[in-house]
DNA sequence: TCCTATTTGTACGTATGTATA
DNA sequence: ATATACATACGTACAAATAGG
């Protein structure tokens, strides 16, 4: 079950396995898993490597320990934590999967609400990029996003070779950026939404409209994301911010 | 109009004013405001008086103010910031509104998944109390609270005469609160969720879990929101937090 | 209410490989 | 090349919480 000397820790493989095991609904949401015994005889391993595994998945809020009773499968649902620092490839990472973002369609317009929440002038020509997020090959989000089409000339080119949007900041010089404020509805999706998100038209879903900004809170990117209502929970956490 | 010499300033009352129009859509979200000039005419006030009222008006996000084009009301929704700082009283005042709090039912119950967000035992005894919120007359939103049932005998009570869980938390020594966090999902509402709520049942909510807890971060009260979807936007700040 | 089996939490100890100074 | 520090893995024992009789 477990190889070897092959530099990845035994810890580290089990909890990519139990991982996988709990993304692949083979320990649904809610169910216990193995006894850290069972899972020690199971993997060949002691009891404590078993523990450091599932020590991480807790962490990471795929599970839950309970003291006495078991380990149990938390809510399916995506964890997205909206704080200063949101990044969803780094999101998905922390829940062990994998994510991809593809470029559906990409513009340059003018609009005055939107050059408004970016700080640039009525008339000022704005980058527009429709991104896909999907996890594990499922479309999680459909987002609508706007730059200022003068300052990131390259950003589309970036964002399709890169596959990040902090990668494409990266190559515009931007090191780093922060969440400035999220403002989240509820609401019904649009057909073309509901068709990209693979999911009926009567299933709600969480729109949220955000602005990111450079570490001084300067303007960098208004965005309207669109998440599945109910495989998807936004976590905001005010101790760490 | 306006009444002189009543203790409430005449800016004050035209701000009133004109954010009981904007509630009552005589002003819809996205419609033009007069201009300061006329505004300052109809109230028969100086147009500096009038800017006073707007600025507030501005500030708390009801209207937006564009330089050499006019004013503008911004989107109808209840803007409800989730923050440290989260008080539904508090969120309405400061938007021009008036809030209600009435208790719907209360009972004393056990139950483990809650008892660990409040970081107690699985025995313990739990206050429930659902409380419904209304903002004009119209309610905003549902949500189950959960207490430690030993430590405020007293809070229903409390409740029901100030009507204010700030009021009833100073009432058990707590004198101040924060936001640990909040979980929030899009969903269709239960039954009889929709029918408090007053809307269709195919109209999504949103759903905000959240644990609230003293000022040194131990859990007090985990309660579960359910919003109208579309008349409340959830508003995270990561400036000021 | 008490007892017991189950299960997780903690604390020792030992050994080995790997990176660093 | 050597010494030191650290991460990893295994072993054992007991404490603490839970569930069921």
């Amino acid at each position: 079950m477990v190889e070897r000397d092959t530099g990845v820790a035994v810890w580290r493989q089990i909890g990519e396995s139990l991982a996988e095991d709990i993304r692949a609904r083979r320990y649904p949401p809610g169910s216990q898993l193995p006894t850290e015994m069972a899972l020690a005889t199971q993997y060949a391993v002691n009891r404590h490597t078993v523990r450091r595994a599932i020590g991480e998945l807790a962490q990471h809020g795929l599970i839950r320990i309970e003291r006495g009773r078991g380990t149990f499968v938390e809510s399916g649902a995506l964890r997205y934590a909206i704080g200063k620092r949101t990044r969803f490839t780094e999101t998905l990472r922390q829940q062990g999967m994998q994510g991809q973002t593809t470029v559906i369609a990409s513009a340059v317009i003018t609009d005055a609400t939107i050059s408004r929440h970016l700080g640039l002038s009525r008339q000022a020509k704005l980058l527009f990029v429709r991104m896909c997020r999907q996890a594990e090959k499922h479309p999680v989000s459909v987002s609508d996003n706007y730059f200022d089409a003068r300052r990131f000339p390259e950003f589309v080119e970036a964002l399709q070779e890169t596959a990040s949007v902090s990668a494409a900041f990266a190559l515009h010089g931007i090191d780093d950026y922060i969440r400035i404020w999220s403002r989240i509805t509820a609401r019904l999706p649009e057909a073309d939404i509901a068709r990209l998100l693979e999911q009926p038209k009567v299933r709600p879903i969480l729109q949220v409209e955000a602005l990111n900004g450079d570490m001084a809170g300067a303007p960098l990117q208004y965005a309207i994301g669109r998440f599945a209502g109910d495989g998807v929970e936004l976590m905001v956490n005010n101790e760490d911010v």
